[in-house]
DNA sequence: ACAAAAATGATAGTAAAGCTATTATATTAT
DNA sequence: ATAATATAATAGCTTTACTATCATTTTTGT
């Protein structure tokens, strides 16, 4: 029997902790794949309700409104990042092998994790891709940022940026380097995928493996050490 | 007295070309503030129409709705960008020169134009930065590229791409680092202000020559040339 | 200068989104 | 068994995102 594991997220996200109740949990699972195949916004509340079997206001109990709903999904899909990529570099020692590590973790982080039995990682990472932009491009950034709603991403990029740093001590830009990479990353599967004038990557099968090895001649080649 | 230039803009984006009447540079110049200073989520017709004076219905004659209006402000926006790049390139014959020059033309895409009486460019920078990812980032993606909705952008950053590739053919990436080199500048200017654990800049006067040094240091690294 | 054509204004109306409130019925905890 | 809590069922309200109609300007062609 399988036990899931929950992330501890930002409180102010929720009115109702949804990994705690069977309802909970399936407003988080329908809603990934819901907004994976409406779009966020003609995704809304009184869908997800026909959805799951039950009425928009239950829903309105768990999240405030679907914004929260998003922001909360990204929160937790960024932790699940944070744990695949510590997971991945424990017991390691070497400044360049960690690095490396870790940046194929992050690739990585696109397969289904059976811990997590109420989130299909995949498509959770389809939605990071297509919607994560618009949780922090809002009028309200700068209280929602004040209240921690994007703390599990800031606490990732400042982690990456210290393992930056570790390889190359004199590097000027560790924070913006991670936040790009993550963003890079995301957008470059986007293009591949729907806008390919603005890529050199196709959409198909092995496009992680190409993507991988972008990234790490990337790295490299900005740290000027062989990765 | 300034004759305004204007540019040309794919025809799908509008019912009515609004460059060229006065009611439709209206809606161009008051939209830009509009969705400046409330945000997108909370910009409507009816709001832009009592800004300006006019009833809802008649602003719906010139787009179809919000969305196109803002995929028009920013073709708009990448079409001014490209002819400033070109204007400051002109007559010149060094690749690297070239490239130097074109990546300073795209920090100062930042600064009013009087060429363009109608469009406060600092302004629509700034809707830019904020607002231009949720124009590609819907569910219908794929049916606008091909009406060519997002022409303007492809086309930049395919000539950037050229750009790169004279100074060094043998660079893999080319329409990668384009792409993400103006995804990138946005985000750092964006995180700088509101988000500033995801950068190593400082949102102040003079963060333009910072980012300038950055991406002339990064373009460099990358390529292996000197900049 | 004048009629025809085109653009704009004024106003109304509709469906859906984005909520909030209330009461009834289940579930769960003690 | 009962009290507390969560969920269901239903209703209703405001705003958004449009569409339609007709009157009034403004522009254009001759």
């Amino acid at each position: 029997m399988s036990v899931d594991l929950r992330f501890r997220l930002c409180e102010k996200l929720y009115l109702r902790e949804p990994q705690d109740s069977k309802l909970g949990r399936r407003i988080i699972e329908s809603s990934i794949l819901l907004i994976d195949s409406l779009g966020f916004e003609a995704f809304t509340f009184k869908k997800l309700g026909k959805e799951i079997g039950s009425p928009e206001a239950s829903i309105y109990r768990y999240f405030e409104n679907k914004h929260m709903l998003l922001v909360y999904l990204i929160n937790w899909y960024w932790e699940w990042v944070s744990y695949r990529i510590e997971t991945s570099i424990r017991n390691l020692d070497d400044p360049k092998k960690i690095l490396r590590k870790t940046l194929s973790a992050i690739i990585e982080s696109r397969s289904k994790d059976s811990n997590f039995s109420f989130v299909d990682e995949p498509i959770l990472h389809k939605v990071v891709i297509a919607e994560a932009s618009k949780a922090y491009h809002t009028k309200h950034i700068d209280n929602e940022n004040k209240e921690g709603f994007f703390k599990s991403y800031k606490d990732l990029v400042s982690r990456i940026a210290e393992i930056i740093s570790q390889v190359d001590k004199s590097y000027k830009y560790p924070r913006s380097l991670a936040s790009n990479l993550f963003e890079m990353i995301n957008n470059q599967l986007y293009f591949a995928e729907h806008l390919p004038k603005l890529t050199d990557f196709k959409s198909q099968k092995n496009i992680n493996k190409d993507i991988n090895k972008m990234v790490h001649y990337y790295v490299g080649r900005l740290l000027s050490v062989d990765l």
